[in-house]
DNA sequence: AATGAATGAGTCTTCATTCAT
DNA sequence: TATGAATGAAGACTCATTCAT
């Protein structure tokens, strides 16, 4: 919202204003939201890490949910299309999984704060906009249930249970990642490795 | 003390002091620790759940932390406890394993607020006893580490790895749990299911 | 009061009662009164140092400020006992001046704690009893008083002035004498050195 | 505000935020510090005093600690200036030292709050900051270690024990002062003269 | 005499937010 | 756009005191 209405608000070609400190506000709230949570981070902290008094931050953003909201959009848009530009070449069902599955491990372990956030920050915690963020989180889960969708799995398989599993497990990485071996890269793999040859139909 | 003493002195006389107020208070604080999260929950709000004064509760914990510290523990003792238990009897390592993850499933689903506890709240939120809550907290995935540890599975299977994908997978139903379908036992088992046939050695 | 009250309420020469707590109980709050202040004491502090409860305390002394007039009055009765029995065998005006001071200032630097609290607690800072603190202030003093009296002093000086002068030099040797290779004797002595030669009639 | 930027505001154009609130802060927290003492005062009572919610003022200073710092600090570099301003066309030691010890009495003894603080503040009170309230309370006495050492005294008197003799009975006039009849000056010039005759050299 | 437990008023402090400039 | 200053509600915690047992 508050992105996508500043970028229109502003007459024509002149978008994505260099000036604006908007997007550095953006990836200031980013950071500390990912590392410290969201309730753990106050508008003071933001405000000193972008380099602006918390009174101007006020200015761009009307609350400190609005500006997650918009920390969470922008999150949840870049993971989306990071994901569509990666599987959009694959054909294969399984690869095409095993593409998105790698895509998002690499994406929320990098140091982009912005999908860090989509995992890292619980809609339930912030009750007053936890519907809109729990919609945008479920239009990102949407693309693995169209992808799952795709797979041939046995039919004793739930594709619902089997996608929570899944996901469950990619998103819990970040709690312990940065204490182990892995790359982002290989766990990925490795997590479809450990589903794949089971749950796939006989015929394929 | 306190529920030891309690009862001990059911038995006969009768206490003196009937019923030391710190197990309400624990549980109040587990309910909404868990509810709402350690940061969102003031003390205030614990005190009114358990219909005391906020400055009462200071008479059994002082502090906040301390609070957290002792429910945190009991979590953990009784998560501790009831696999102990429920796998005591399991000779088969894939059954130990089924009997282990179905526990706590169950465990972490059911109305009683302490084991959520141990998922819901991150230590790193709570830097000053990270240290504590960790430790407690490895010391529960001790008991999966050599669960699994016994079974045979493929070589190329890292066991660590496992371990880490099962439990993000398993620890993440508390968050759509709600809203689904499905029963805490079937989504134990399912899971278990879901990785068997793949993992596990040829001449099993 | 309270403590003059407790002894004379029990019949008749039991007084004293070994059994008492009470007198740990002015000694542990005087030793912390005179260290970290009247204010800077809690109740709790007080009990822990006797080892006794906080609400038990209550039982003798029905509040805090209750608890510090009984300290003081008898750290006041205790600096005037010891002034009257030093000072009692001199005659010469200038030496039982000398006499009261050093004993003045060996007691207030000394480890018992009690003098200490007449320095230190300024009566001020407890308007609810300013009245009765001042008034045993006051009384000491007054031995003060009839010393200097009794000296032949040169038509200028002011002996309000002189008193007032002296003693505060002396009672302010509590703020640095932890500091210094001085000794309390010593300090006595010199300070009414530096006074005598110049004030004294001469006659003398 | 200060004097100084009001005197700026009105001889030309400007100061755009004419009157900052510090200066009328620090004025309160001096009043009532020197009043009823640090720990006796509240936030609460300094916001009262200087029509401000208590919230307000940590925009200005980070703690009471910090404002107690910032209040203590001009405190001393104000009493440090007078006695500077003061002595400084006094040639004769004694005379500098009379003069040094008048400006003392009369500036803790007036209505001006701050002076009253490096006195009745007593930094072991405050243990966290205690360093630098003693650091500022020492950098003062310095001057007067720099008088007394150009006076010619006896071979017999201790510089330093003369020195806190004076500085303590200078001192404790505060907590008499308002009961009796003296005057500051009156007060200052007499302690030196019941000091002057005795101490100096024969040459004199 | 003593204690365990609680109370409630009060303490310092934090923080999202507002607003005149 | 940005800022300095303020606000006020709320937060964790403290402490003298009370009281049934």
């Amino acid at each position: 919202m508050t992105l996508t209405q500043v970028r229109t608000t502003n007459t024509q070609i002149k978008a994505r204003r260099p000036h604006s400190r908007i997007q550095p506000l953006l990836n200031g709230a980013a950071k500390l939201f990912a590392t410290k949570g969201y309730k753990e981070t106050t508008m003071r902290d933001i405000a000193a890490e972008v380099g602006m008094l918390p009174g101007s931050m006020y200015y761009h953003f009307k609350s400190k949910q609005e500006l997650l909201l918009a920390v969470y959009e922008q999150a949840v848009m870049d993971l989306k299309s990071r994901l569509e530009k990666a599987t959009a070449s694959e054909q294969d069902p399984w690869k095409r999984l095993e593409t998105a599955v790698i895509t998002h491990v690499e994406t929320i372990l990098d140091q982009n704060h912005f999908a860090r956030i989509m995992i890292g920050v619980t809609p339930e915690k912030v009750p007053e906009i936890q519907e809109e963020l729990t919609a945008m989180r479920d239009s990102y889960e949407q693309i693995f249930i169209v992808i799952i969708d795709e797979i041939p799995l046995e039919k004793y398989v739930n594709k619902t249970l089997f996608r929570l599993m899944l996901l469950g497990a990619l998103n819990s990485t970040q709690i312990w990642f940065h204490k182990g071996p892995f790359e982002p890269t290989e766990i990925g793999r490795e997590f479809i490795r450990y589903l794949e040859s089971s749950v796939i139909c006989e015929q394929r």
